[in-house]
RNA sequence: GGAGAAAUGGCAGAGUGGUCGAAUGCGGCAGUCUUGAAAACUGUUGAGGGUCACACCUCCGGGGGUUCGAAUCCCUCUUUCUCCGCCA
């Protein structure tokens, strides 16, 4: 959520940024500056009538004190449409409040500067790319079929026990998921992630704090009995460790990893490009999630793009990175990079990671601070990314490395897997 | 799941109707002393709103209530601890 106190000063400024998301805030803009203006107007009278009401209060306190019952009494009742109006005052303000606050929640992030104008993946910007394409004999297979040739992944199982969207990975399949992840896992501790196990159900607090709440309600699994919800990425409750948080300057840099299982409804997408692993409702990744000073916050993300950039070196697998314009960007993002593998047999990219700067959104909305050196309280950034996605790691490393006599397994995961080729 | 106890500042912990945003200790920060550090001593040290700055207002787990006045009394929810039951 955007400070209030940035809408104030940089206006204009945020709703041209915001174009770029191409839409128009500036109604929006405007309905929160006034509601605010009201908010604060309230405010005012609300704290002069209780000032005065505390005022009163404790004169009649010593008059009692003093045995001057008469006096007090008639003092009492001076209080009575004190407390009324208090009552009605703070009503007002709580509803002007929560309206104020609804329409905050409605505000995307600011993009940032670099980020490209366009509306859709189309115009997403290619920064960078790396590796090698493979030529693949003519009968390469896409995934779904090469898990139906080796017997490693069976979708059919899952969608018995669960439905679509649930996998079954089986023998050696399994074994190089769980290679995967702890290849990642250690990738990113060597570079400095601490890594962490936390829960796989958030309650709704987290879900508010990291911005899933309210705009993406129907993309999480919600468990109702206890009002818990399933987490799309391990970025919500690590993030959200911090809520609340007032950190030292010292403290920063903090960076976490964690491997967890992701959980989304994905309502409303179906058709050729979910097929197999490329579209999952529960699927593995490994995530790491940065905490940093304001002034440091693009340097890390630029740290966190070159670190996935070495697994994807060591993986050997051919890959691109995109800046994603202004229509595809995350609402609560401000800069994001995308890192797509590409898959000879499907003929396509798949995006495998995402690294993001929220700058403050997020922080805002976790109350998530630290002491400056003048010992003010300033809202922190927060960044996250993908290190990486397991399914479509998967899935790009059985199709590229698919040969006529099986799939082999990529050097640096031979150690993991303790065997170096599928089929 | 049953019975009981509790929730106060970064931590520990006092406070049971007004003088309490809250004693005290520890920790943190600044200073004195010291070549430097430690110790000792002195001062300072919660968050948010509001203001040019003050004033002022809110917050003692969350929500509601009683009262002129609530950390303190009542209701409710949540969480933690102890005992019992169940259990990987």
């Amino acid at each position: 959520m955007l400070q209030l106190q940035a809408i104030r000063n940089r206006k204009d400024e945020i709703i041209e940024a915001l174009e770029k998301r191409n839409i128009d805030a500036a109604p929006l803009v405007q309905n929160v500056l006034e509601l605010d203006e009201k908010r604060r107007a309230t405010q005012t009278q609300l704290d002069s009538t209780l000032a005065e009401g505390n005022k009163l209060a404790k004169e009649i306190g010593m008059l009692f004190k003093n045995g001057k019952a008469q006096e007090a009494n008639a003092l009492k009742e001076k209080t009575t449409t004190l407390k009324e109006d208090s009552k009605r005052l703070g009503d007002d303000l709580n509803n002007t409040a929560d309206e104020l606050q609804s329409l905050l929640y409605q505000i995307p992030n600011v993009p940032h500067q670099s980020v490209p104008a366009g509306h859709t993946d189309e115009d997403n910007e290619e920064v960078f790319s790396e590796g090698e394409i493979p030529k693949l004999n003519d009968g390469a297979l896409p995934h779904w079929e090469l898990a139906k040739k080796y017997d490693i992944i069976d979708f059919e199982l899952g969608v018995k026990i669960t439905g679509a969207g649930f996998p079954v990975y089986k023998g050696k399949a399994a074994r190089l998921q769980r290679a995967l992840i702890s290849y990642f896992l250690d990738k990113n501790a060597e570079a400095g992630y601490t890594e962490i196990q936390v829960p796989h159900l958030v309650n709704e607090a987290s879900g508010f704090g990291t911005g899933q709440l309210p705009d993406k309600e129907g993309q999480m699994y919600h468990v109702g009995e206890d009002n818990l919800y399933l987490i799309p990425t391990a970025e919500v409750p690590v993030t959200n460790l911090f809520r609340d948080e007032i950190l030292a300057e010292k403290d920063f840099p903090i960076c976490y990893t964690a491997y967890t299982p992701c959980f989304r409804r994905e309502a409303g997408s179906y058709g050729a490009h979910v097929r197999g692993l490329n579209r999952l409702h529960q699927f593995d990744k490994v995530e790491i999630v940065r905490v940093e000073h304001p002034e440091n916050s693009y340097k890390a993300l630029d740290g966190m793009v070159e670190h996935v950039k070495t697994i994807l070196r060591e993986l050997k697998l051919p890959y691109r990175i995109l800046r994603l314009c202004g229509g595809d960007l995350g609402f609560t993002a401000a800069l994001t990079y995308d890192f797509e593998v590409f898959s000879t047999a499907q003929d396509r990219w798949l995006e495998i990671s995402s690294v993001s700067n929220f700058e403050t959104y997020q922080a805002n909305r976790l109350k998530l601070r630290y002491k400056d050196e003048n010992g003010k309280s300033q809202l922190a950034h927060t960044l996250n990314g993908s290190s990486l996605a397991l399914p479509r790691v998967l899935a790009g490393i059985l199709e590229n490395y698919q040969t006529e006599d099986g799939i082999q397994i990529p050097e640096v995961l031979v150690p993991y897997c303790g065997f170096d080729k599928i089929g």
